[in-house]
DNA sequence: GTGGTCTAGACCACT
DNA sequence: GTGGTCTAGACCACC
């Protein structure tokens, strides 16, 4: 039971009303915990039909997410069992570059907030407000 | 400043690249322009054509674009003229509504700092530089 | 008519009995026509659904394989339009290249001839037979 | 040469990147080297321990080949013994039927160095070549 | 149990 | 017309 509490530290957040596929929130989803460290080489992550029955959807669907992770190298195949992270990933990127990942949804937010006509302030009160709402959960 | 005033205070931002559909960047910044109230009643939209030129979209795009808005209230085409904000939209939505706005890309945001295991004041910091360097241009 | 026959120097050859996935086939077919310089930089693909119907298989089998291409950088995607030959690979290889990527296959072959202890002399003369039958089609 | 009689002719050579199944794999070449005599009728063959270890693969995946091969009367299973070639199978094929059996993969050959636009002398070339390394094995 | 391949077929975005 | 995404569901290969 700890074991399966500490080897899955990941489940996947998946927004379906959204325009952008499933299969890519998955992949830049994973892409970031590789990135943080929260998954780390040799990890497992969860089979196909688990993450499909969570999420309530094909399993084609995180199939392909995973195949993609693959070709990029950052997920390991192995015939019969379960994927696991890449040995060549080995070590989580140093912060400067984490935080670089963050510049495009934060500068999509900042064009959404002068189009709205939002003082920076407030923009910037609503995010601090978000940010630790997730904190506690 | 007395150029962007006269041919339109606007100018659509388009990411070509991203899934979001084109049409539908459109339709939502469109929305939040109204919403701020820096397109008002009666003022005249860039035509069809004029935007696919500039954005180097196939007009059509453009044309489903201000259909929608048509359809749902926003937008007033006259025929041979260029279409305007309509009437009904006279005044901008107060600002505690329209920063709610901004609400779900923020929490997507936040998603992606907690997923990168970055700090809040790293985030927030980020967010704050991006917001400055917004409002020079 | 003339047009068609320029541009269409191409068709794909799909063994469906084989163990070797279909869209794979597809991609390594695909990969050698183009290292040779029989297809070009900017040239058109045949469309999903015509490869689809002359191969009488499903569309996404097709797409499958067009998508690999693409993320290989071989292939380019625009918008509602067909696929093309992606610009950066202008020239064909060269032949020194082209012909490392038989051994492969001429490998397997000689491993089968050792196996049915068949003389080297048989294996290269039922080759040469088959490549001469395959020049006159 | 003499030890390779001793403990056995036959080593299976298995390439476990293909896409090809493994077992399947072992199947067609176990046929070949009984087609060619290599293994004649009640000589024993490795045991699926041996083969799992020397070629790192799952032993299901080499019992799986060996239980298709006895259903097909190739091999025989012994209680607690080896399983060996079965007594049907005394001689070899004659070397028409035999080089037949390399037409297929010859074929393939000879389709992808259409494709490379390579002349069917360089083919032939290589081909000589490959199969003259393969002799001094 | 794992992932992979394929089909049939719906609906969407874009030219 | 183009390609893309997704679902439902079958069958295969491998551990």
């Amino acid at each position: 039971m700890s074991q399966s509490q500490n080897h899955g530290p990941f489940a996947f957040r998946i927004n379906t009303g959204s325009t952008e596929p499933i299969y890519r929130q998955m992949v830049e989803q994973l892409r970031r915990c590789v990135a943080s460290g929260q998954l780390v080489a040799g990890q497992e992550i969860p089979s196909v039909r688990e993450v499909a029955l969570q999420l309530a959807v094909h399993p084609m669907t995180v199939s392909k997410a995973y195949s993609l992770l693959e070709a990029e190298g950052l997920l390991e195949r192995r015939r019969g069992l379960a994927m696991r992270v890449a040995a060549q990933h080995q070590r989580a990127q140093p912060r400067a570059e984490r935080i670089e990942l963050l510049r495009p949804v934060l500068g999509q937010a900042a064009d959404q907030a002068r189009q709205l006509e939002l003082p920076a302030s407030a923009a910037l009160h609503l995010f601090e407000t978000i940010l630790k709402e997730g904190e506690s959960q």
